[in-house]
RNA sequence: GCCGGUAUCGUCUAGGGGUUAGGACGGGUGGUUCUCAGCCAUCAAACCGGGGUUCGAAUCCCCGUACCGGUACCA
């Protein structure tokens, strides 16, 4: 079984096109078969090199590698259109000599007027033959004439090609009402239909999967493939994706390519899996399955017919799942561009890494895709007493609870970091005692006064990474790998903090990236003590 | 216009001559947690329309409608 993905490089690689690829890749993969990418250059106006390589990046980000073609080569090389011209060229003589086409002078104006007219007759706007009687000898003489001629393929008349196509049975079509197709253009390039086939025939391809834009190019190919003496591969055409109001897929229904879906922080897995379940089902209610057990279960037949409708929706609860399952130290590598682009991160060292592994895998799994994750960590960055204060809602539940933020305040001087959350529910306690307050009367404010914020993670977790990440700014030098190391340290600044009210508190982060590659974090203490102030 | 394709909750789908037509996402409600998220429970929500065939049709057939694709010297 050998298949293949032939993508055009105009452009990104579209969800789906991409849809077809992973259709293709788990299929082959499902039956030890053979995964081709090929690169379908030939539109030279379009085609880009930039496109191409961002195309294979995509793919292999995906995790679709591919067994044969582009860059890892193979033995049906070159797998680029544009590097093939001399086969296509060596090929089309034997068309020719067969009697299968024929040389076209026909001019662009011509055909266009012809096109009106069958249409304005209610007929099929197909090529009217008019150069189908011209004698080679003519063709040879108005082509040294320097006459601009194309190469048409000579479509049998009245005849029915029937094909069956794995996903939607039996299709059959008339050729009456299929023009003859050009197979060479006039500057010599071979036209889609022509290349393909030949590409797919010299190839071994099996199996064809493509879109269902496709399907009516179907019987010219099968032609081609007859008028060669090959036998054709089998064809499976997959409907088309669609945005929410059910016209195609396009940029008005927001991102469109894997790459933007990818610098949206959408995980690679939960991509695929989406789309793997978008018109097929693997049955038995599942829907959350890894690449390989995807491909173990596909099955060409099981492929739904109608178009299929792009749910962003779903696509972030798959997303949500996977950014759930992920490692933490991958999760924090895929994060860092993120708040790198907030301007909170630079080029963490081991200590910041260590310190960011703690609390980013914790705000990912509370947001639907990691473009999310700096509003969640931004009560770590960009604290302001102040900045809180400024909404009504916050200042008016933070002047009721009053004895709660001068409690905290007052505790907080006297207690070392909070490295933990262990250390930081001793510290509520304490406060619970000296104020009196408990539940959300004691939580609420205490989340106000230490992130500014009135929603966002836990305070079990927050708290012990405001902690780790203020000593992080003290501690230079010192890498810090674990919760134990971060407990130790704790312990070891307690001298320093203990009791003293040391150089001028920061009242607001000072925005400088500290040694460790991240930004200055204020202390519990810090955060407190401002808050107060700013509260009157 | 012509040719081809498609049609089950809003969406992705399971099923397929006799079912309370199942699941998931999303939505509603209640519970849980300091909050958001999550989690648990629970509710609403579908066989495009019309004719056949049949004891019986969502399922088979025909017609219609709607939508999608094609109708290029793009792929």
């Amino acid at each position: 079984m050998r298949l293949r993905f032939a993508p055009s490089p105009t452009g990104q690689l579209h969800v789906g096109n991409a849809r077809t690829a992973l259709f293709n890749w788990l299929l082959a993969r499902g039956n030890g078969g053979t995964f081709i990418l090929r690169i379908e250059d030939t539109d030279f106006e379009r085609s880009t090199a930039q496109s191409a390589s961002t195309i294979l990046d995509d793919l292999r980000w995906m995790g679709l590698t591919w067994d044969e073609g582009v860059e890892v080569g193979g033995d049906c090389g070159p797998y680029r259109q544009s590097e093939r011209l001399h086969i296509y060229r060596a090929h089309i003589v034997e068309l020719m000599a067969g009697g299968h086409a024929y040389h076209c002078f026909c001019s662009e104006a011509q055909l266009a007027q012809d096109r009106e007219a069958a249409l304005a007759a209610g007929q099929p706007p197909k090529y009217v033959g008019r150069c189908r009687g011209i004698s080679k000898q003519d063709a040879r003489r108005r082509i040294d004439n320097g006459d601009a001629a194309v190469v048409r393929f000579r479509v049998p008349d009245h005849r029915e090609i029937v094909f069956h196509d794995i996903v939607r049975g039996e299709v059959r079509f008339s050729t009456d009402v299929i023009g003859d197709p050009v197979l060479v253009r006039s500057d010599g390039i071979p036209a889609y239909n022509y290349a393909v086939v030949v590409d797919d025939a010299l190839m071994g391809i099996t199996h064809v999967i493509r879109g269902e834009d496709h399907i009516s190019n179907t019987p010219r190919q099968l032609l081609l493939y007859e008028a060669f003496g090959w036998k054709p591969p089998q064809f499976a055409h997959v409907s088309l994706v669609m945005g929410p109001d059910h016209s195609p897929l396009s940029k008005r229904h927001g991102a469109t390519s894997v790459a933007e879906f990818r610098a949206r922080g959408y995980l690679p897995e939960a991509l695929v899996n989406y789309m793997a379940l978008l018109g097929w089902s693997p049955g038995q209610g599942e829907e959350l399955l890894p690449l390989d057990e995807l491909a173990r279960r596909f099955r060409l037949e099981d492929v739904g017919h109608a178009a299929g409708i792009f749910d962003v929706d779903k696509l972030a609860w798959v997303n949500r799942h996977y950014l759930k399952m992920a490692e933490p130290q991958r999760l924090t590598t895929v994060t860092i561009p993120y708040l790198q682009a907030s301007q909170w991160v630079a080029e963490p060292d081991a200590a910041g890494l260590a310190f960011l592994e703690t609390i980013v895998p914790a705000a990912a799994a509370a947001v639907d895709r990691l473009e999310l994750v700096p509003p969640r960590l931004a009560f770590l960055f960009d604290y302001s007493a102040a900045g809180a204060l400024a909404n009504d809602a916050v200042k008016a539940e933070a002047l009721a609870a009053r004895p709660v933020i001068e409690a905290l305040a007052d505790e907080l001087e006297a207690t070392p970091p909070m490295v933990d959350r262990d250390a930081f529910r001793a510290m509520a306690m304490r406060v619970r005692e000296r104020c009196g307050q408990k539940g959300k009367a004691l939580f609420h404010p205490i989340r106000l006064a230490l992130t500014g914020e009135p929603e966002g993670l836990e305070l079990d977790l927050a708290v012990p990474a405001i902690e780790r990440g203020a000593l992080l700014g003290r501690l230079e030098g010192r890498p810090l790998r674990s919760h134990a190391d971060f407990r130790q340290a704790g312990a070891d600044s307690r001298s320093e903090t203990d009791g003293q009210v040391g150089p001028e508190p920061h009242v607001e982060a000072d925005g400088q990236v500290g040694p460790s590659g991240i930004r200055r974090i204020l202390s519990a203490a810090e955060r407190a003590r401002a808050f107060r102030a700013a509260l009157g």
